[in-house]
DNA sequence: GGTAACTGGGTTTTT
DNA sequence: CCCAGTTACC
């Protein structure tokens, strides 16, 4: 395995003794790296299930897992690993009562936090008032909670630095806080938060700490730029004195600010570790020369981590920046070059669009349907955002715990003439904290209009029966027959939708219990419905659309770049602070280093701008701030032609059609009873 | 009193 | 497309 390692990799992987920082480049060969790392630790004595690998998604780590033993190896033999998040859970589901939550608690995602916060809003004042105060909407609420807690900030300096127009709402926000609090923990509710603190709790705690890290003798990270405070505490707490620790991450391409993360933690690590040993590694693998000069001169260098990018690869060709008159002329452009690419042999899923944000590729959709190019586009809006999926998710949660009242709220509202207040009220009926709520479902039924009741009745008997089965698979079957009645009314196109929560239903049956299955859904949600399925269509070739967020970490013979204008790329929404332009400019970079071997950067003119108003919204944008003088001359340069109208310029409408729609009502005119015999 | 149906204005990124 | 505000219906 050491063979074919570089001597940085080497050095890295066979490192001996105190903390380590790996600062991998991007396209350096990190994962192999961190793999040979694992097998040499395994070959020094070390037992696999006595090294951590934590990552920041599931399919680093089940990437990593994979190339680090064959699949058939048993559960003892394996490397313990995770995203922080699930490692956490395994942690704190093995240890419910230690933690004092009920065996079968609820993981909430962060779109259940905010209903959670949009419940508690009027008691808090927050609610809109017709005044025209225009108060934080719930999303903003939960964000903002969020971010005091995953940095470790008071509420009154991430207001200051981050939601300024929130300042005034100071007061009402804490005390929403603390009710969100006190909710979950009387509904069993843990959030994504939570799974951290509790974690982070248990490692601090004078007599559950030593045994939890006593578990590891070794800790591999994976993009550590991207911790945030909690996660840092954590690592910390796991390997105290450093020993065992290796951290591989690289500052300049941490682009996860928006959710406490913070590069910060990675350029601590020296401060924090007197023997922290740093190896740099820059030799490139994934891309030409000519792609990684652009990368090398637009990368922000930090002090004490500088590193520049070679290629091992050869010098290939510029990367090309397309200046395109306006936002269509950008998607044809695009179109053009992907259909050359294609003819030129590089198949459509060897070449990816990505995008700042996910509506950045509106338009180019519709270009490429018109073309008829296959596509599929990653982030953006998640399966489990579906109204429909919600509903498959809260009904299981119901079932799971039955003091999940945020579930009972959405199921008992899914069914027509039931809105918030009755909904509420047979809740409150209920008293679904305390046990068997089921049970007193009569009750709470005579409350409801004779014409919905029978219909909530089913459902919730259903739910009832479900409660009682052992088998997960039985559960999984007995609550979507559950919804069958209710989506069909609810829903014009149920049948489709109803497909998608039979795929759902199948994967969540190949869990251990539903509770599991209801974890791995909101720690990991498949993207599309055909995601829980496998891959279905390997043999299908598909462009990638996707954003730069969702694109980290991967790589594509031929990327596409659009929207590098100021206000799109950086995007406006951080143009107001230093730090968020500082990570924009890290998000370019990384969009940048996805590319292999052709990079086309796409600038158009004008641009569509939703924040101004409607009769203002094409402005001309500025080519991005990103590519300087010293950047543009790392590209070839080419204008693309307008298109010309295919017509000659006619008279106005009004000329040419509404003189004839007149005549079609209007007052008889002699020339029009010549043509219309009898009127 | 409470729900549903309609309307108008706004939309970053995601474990 | 989602949310908040308004109106129309039971």
């Amino acid at each position: 395995m050491l063979d074919r390692l570089n001597a940085d990799q080497r050095r890295a992987a066979t490192h001996q003794g105190g903390p380590l920082l790996i600062l991998a480049g991007a396209g350096t060969g990190k994962t192999g790296t961190l793999v040979a790392r694992a097998a040499w630790l395994r070959a020094q004595g070390i037992q696999p299930s006595r090294i951590l690998l934590l990552t920041f998604t599931r399919r680093a780590a089940d990437d990593m897992l994979a190339r680090a033993h064959p699949p058939d190896t048993a559960a003892a033999d394996r490397i313990v690993g995770g995203t922080f998040h699930a490692v956490a859970h395994r942690i704190i589901r093995a240890n419910a009562e230690a933690f004092a939550l009920p065996p079968e608690f609820s993981v909430i995602d962060p779109s259940d936090v905010a209903d959670v916060m949009d419940t508690l809003r009027d008691a808090n004042g927050l609610v809109a008032t017709s005044a025209g105060r225009r108060t934080p909407r719930a999303a903003t609420c939960a964000d903002i909670y969020s971010r005091c807690v995953s940095t470790g900030s008071h509420l009154d300096e991430v207001l200051a630095a981050d939601y300024p127009w929130c300042v005034p709402f100071a007061a009402a926000l804490a005390g929403l806080f603390s009710d969100f609090v006190s909710y979950k923990r009387r509904h069993g509710l843990v959030d994504f938060d939570d799974l951290l603190l509790l974690w982070r709790a248990a490692l601090a705690d004078a007599r559950a700490g030593p045994s939890l890290r006593s578990l590891f003798d070794a800790v591999l990270v994976d993009e550590y730029q991207d911790v945030n405070a909690v996660q840092a505490e954590i690592v910390r707490l796991l390997r105290p004195d450093g020993a065992g620790l290796t951290c591989v991450g690289d500052d300049a391409q941490a682009i996860y600010a928006f959710r406490g993360a913070d590069p910060l933690h990675l350029r601590a690590l020296s401060g924090y570790f007197a023997d922290l040993a740093v190896i740099r590694l820059s030799r490139n693998y994934r891309s030409h020369q000519a792609v990684l000069s652009l990368a090398n001169e637009i990368r922000p260098q930090s002090a004490g981590l500088e590193l520049a990018l070679t290629a091992e690869r050869g010098h290939g060709q510029r990367p090309t920046l397309v200046r395109c008159h306006d936002e269509a002329t950008q998607a044809r452009e695009i179109c053009a070059r992907v259909l050359d690419s294609h003819e030129a042999g590089v198949q459509f899923q060897q070449q990816a669009v990505l995008v700042r944000a996910a509506h950045h590729s509106d338009l180019l959709e519709i270009e490429l349907s018109a073309r008829g190019i296959p596509y599929v586009k990653y982030g953006g809006l998640r399966f489990t955002e579906a109204a429909h999926v919600k509903d498959f998710l809260a009904a299981a949660r119901m079932v799971t715990n039955p003091a999940d009242d945020l579930a009972w709220f959405r199921i008992l509202r899914l069914h027509e003439g039931i809105g918030p207040v009755l909904a509420r009220r047979v809740i409150e009926t209920l008293r679904i904290a305390d046990p068997d709520a089921f049970g007193r479902w009569p009750e709470a039924a005579a409350a409801l209009p004779p014409r919905s009741s029978p219909a909530v009745s089913n459902t919730v008997g259903q739910l009832a029966a479900a409660a009682g089965q052992e088998r997960t698979a039985d559960c999984a079957v007995t609550i979507l027959a559950a919804l069958r009645e209710p989506l069909a009314a609810r829903y014009a196109d149920a049948a489709v939708r109803f497909a998608d929560l039979e795929r759902l239903a199948d994967a969540a049956a190949a869990s251990p219990s539903l509770h599991d299955a209801l974890v791995q859904l909101a720690l990991d949600p498949p993207v599309s419905a055909s995601d829980l399925a496998g891959r279905p269509r390997l043999d299908d070739d598909y462009l990638v659309i996707s954003t730069v967020h969702s694109a980290k970490g991967l790589e594509w013979p031929v990327v596409h770049l659009p929207q590098l204008v100021d206000g799109a790329v950086p995007s406006d929404m951080a143009l107001t602070t230093a730090a968020g332009l500082e990570e924009e400019q890290r998000l370019f970079y990384v969009a940048v280093t996805r590319a292999r071997d052709t990079l086309y950067l796409y600038a158009p003119l004008r641009m569509h701008h939703h924040r101004l108003a409607r009769d203002d919204r094409h402005s001309y944008g500025q080519l991005t701030r990103f590519l300087g003088p010293a950047a543009l001359a790392q590209c070839e340069q080419t204008q693309a032609a307008p298109r010309r109208p295919a017509l000659a310029p006619m008279a106005p409408l009004a000329a040419v059609v509404d003189g004839e729609l007149q005549s079609l009502w209007g007052p008889p005119i002699a020339t029009a009873s010549q043509s219309r015999p009898g009127g």
